[in-house]
DNA sequence: TGCTTGACAGAAG
DNA sequence: CCTTCTGCCAAGC
């Protein structure tokens, strides 16, 4: 019985940070993902908010396709109005709440 | 060592 | 729909 997290290794961290960056460079123009499924995806399904700090703070990840991450519920991320644009430019709808249409664009990538 | 901060998620009101 | 709270967990201070 755990009663204390999981804490990932300095080795575990920098293959979780590879995954991400890895991710997010496949999602195809014209749809979006959300944090969650990524970590899911790198194999940390609670840290969700491990993947936007990385997204933010890694140098190199602004060109990678990462204004086509999200939040579930197709929030787009505070403070980074442009993200909005970006999306627009692409093709992606957005609702009257201001929110991504995830039933039209949501993408995940499959596993076997 | 302890408290605060988020590019999150989910539930509650 | 929106706000607020809790759980989450690495980073900053």
């Amino acid at each position: 019985m755990k009663d204390y997290p999981d804490r990932m290794t300095p080795e575990q961290a920098r293959r979780f940070g590879e995954d991400v960056l890895n991710i997010v460079s496949q999602i195809p123009r014209g749809r979006v993902t959300t944090y969650g499924h990524i970590a899911a995806l790198a194999g940390w399904p609670s840290h969700s908010r491990m993947v936007g700090r990385t997204l933010r703070y890694t140098p190199g990840a602004e060109h990678l396709p990462c204004h086509r991450v999200v939040n579930k519920e197709g929030r787009t991320a505070p403070g980074w109005s442009r993200q909005r644009i970006l999306l627009e430019e692409e093709g992606v709808r957005f609702k009257s709440n201001g929110h991504v249409d995830m039933a039209r664009h949501l993408w995940e990538l499959e596993v076997e």
